[in-house]
DNA sequence: ATTAATGTTCAGAA
DNA sequence: TTTCTGAACATTAA
């Protein structure tokens, strides 16, 4: 489940041999899975983009950005299993789009692999760019968040605070695993009311993000028992050794060592907490 | 063999 | 307006 860290890891994984690159191909892979999101259509995109190159890649929130010397942007999604990849797929049979680069006279594939098939690759101009990836739709992003802002975006809503934490226009880059951790660490209640944090919560909360989510991305992310989460060289992230909480369920707090940690089901998603650590 | 669970986003309903 | 529910899809564990 890519979120910010794992997304980061793709970005950084990818930009060496991806910035500079000058498009020569974009292709659909042989895949017998029902086809994932792509806007618009291949011949549309193949159109606009072959000849371009690459000039910038980014993160945005939990997706991949690719600039486009013609001012167009590649957004991937990878939402539950999406990887970007330059090598090594885990499977053939998952491979979802592929570009071809020319840079420095070789030949670099990209390869967007998706086992679920729920991720989505648009193409858009500038300005859909900023319609369909603006405050408007997505929040500051979670590396970005200062104790202000946490303030200001909690008061927004009387929803639970791990819930808030999800909604990404309120904070853009949480996922479930992160937000069960970083509660963990600046020890909160994730059932709390998000606006009835205090300011030394909100301060709180604004430390552990920023040190859960950066030793996250030093330990370039989670890859979980399904082993899908992987790196641009098909690598394992070694975060998932780091998790306190998430899955911990029934094992003892390792801070506390006297509560167990609990799951508990927040808008049907799985939270997990010291109960002890983290009181109402 | 069937079913539940996994997690991100969006559309549409409450 | 705000919050909640279900669907998209593939795979594994029970």
């Amino acid at each position: 489940m890519p979120e910010l860290p794992e997304v980061e890891t793709m970005v950084r994984g990818i930009r060496d041999c991806v910035v500079g690159g000058k498009i020569t191909a974009v292709t659909l892979p042989k895949c017998s899975r029902k086809p994932i999101s792509i806007i618009p259509d291949l011949k549309n995109i193949q159109k606009r983009v072959i000849g371009t190159t690459i000039d910038s890649v980014d993160r945005r929130a939990k997706r991949v950005k690719l600039t486009l010397s013609s001012g167009d942007l590649f957004v991937i999604e990878p939402r539950m299993t999406g990887l970007m990849l330059l090598a090594d797929a885990p499977t053939q049979d998952h491979l979802r789009f592929q570009w071809t680069l020319a840079l420095k006279n070789e030949s670099h594939d990209l390869w967007f692999w998706d086992r679920r098939g729920l991720g989505t690759i648009r193409l858009y101009s500038a300005k859909e760019y900023a319609e369909q990836l603006g405050p408007k739709r997505l929040g500051p992003d979670a590396l970005e968040m200062t104790s202000k802002l946490w303030i200001t975006q909690l008061q927004k809503t009387s929803r639970p605070l791990k819930v808030a934490m999800l909604d990404q226009k309120l904070v853009a880059g949480i996922g479930n695993l992160y937000a069960s951790e970083i509660l963990y660490r600046a020890k909160l209640s994730p059932q709390k009311p998000a606006n009835q944090l205090s300011t030394a919560e909100c301060i709180r909360l604004s430390k552990s993000t920023l040190f859960i989510l950066k030793k996250a991305i030093q330990y370039e992310g989670s890859t979980l028992s399904d082993g899908t989460y992987r790196n641009a060289l098909n690598r394992d992230g070694s975060y998932q050794n780091e998790h306190r909480v998430y899955m911990k369920q029934e094992t003892l707090c390792s801070r506390c060592r006297s509560s167990e940690i609990q799951r508990i089901v927040q808008a049907q998603r799985s939270t997990f907490f010291c109960p002890n650590c983290q009181p109402e």
